[in-house]
DNA sequence: CGGGATCCCCCCAGATACTG
DNA sequence: CAGTATCTGGGGGGATCCCG
């Protein structure tokens, strides 16, 4: 499994750390899956259930490209049967952790300031 | 014009502000033509010319998503011939200014990890 | 100079079925 | 339970042309 974040990093001609940070969280279900994960470990059916219109295909390309990008890690129980997986955050996935709540604040400051703005 | 980043931020099924934090510099050029405007305003032609690849097409649709979304601001002079336009970031696109150094150096510390740590 | 309109292609993701 | 394989369509984005 390769790397996706840093293939593209280069994009525009030139090195842009923004631009691997915005690889590695950005996707379809990356975000939520993320938030989940920054609470407590979770099985591959119970990241499922949380996430209502996410399909099985979908959730497994997302967890695979975030395993890939070392921001989460799986483990796989063979005591149990059927087969148990779960995921949880890496060392490097809770460095991200300061980044995603302060994207959260400010978004939350934003929809605040626009429906003042706006209406 | 309407807000871009608003209209989906219930897509799954509850608010999730950081999904619109990431709606809003989520783009294919946005994050780079982010980078340009922080540290000066720029017109149309210069912003194309130090985004290369970048097309036209691209850059009016990037350029507008952000100017709908009001992180950055467009002005017309009129007294130029011909038309002469610039666009620099809003106080909301300012305020949005240490999020993007953060993920910047969250970036560059991943990049060298994973350097370290891969080879 | 700073765009918009149109055509068209390719890839992403949904639906469905299969598997260890 | 935890995925993979295949098919298929819809939309994002490139190329090109037009316009004030």
């Amino acid at each position: 499994m390769m790397l996706t974040a840093l293939n593209t990093q280069t994009r525009h001609g030139e090195v842009c750390p923004l631009d691997t940070t915005l690889k590695v969280i950005t996707g379809k279900w990356k975000s939520i899956i993320l938030c989940r994960l920054m609470k407590q470990e979770l099985r591959y059916s119970e990241l499922l259930r949380t996430l209502p219109g996410c399909t099985r295909r979908m959730l497994s390309l997302q967890l695979s490209q975030l395993e890939a990008d070392h921001i989460i890690q799986k483990e796989v129980d063979p005591t149990y049967t059927p087969i148990k997986t779960s995921y949880h955050l890496t060392e490097l996935g809770q460095s991200l952790v300061p980044i995603i709540q302060a994207m959260d604040q400010w978004g939350a400051q934003y929809i605040k300031t626009l429906e003042r703005t706006t209406d």
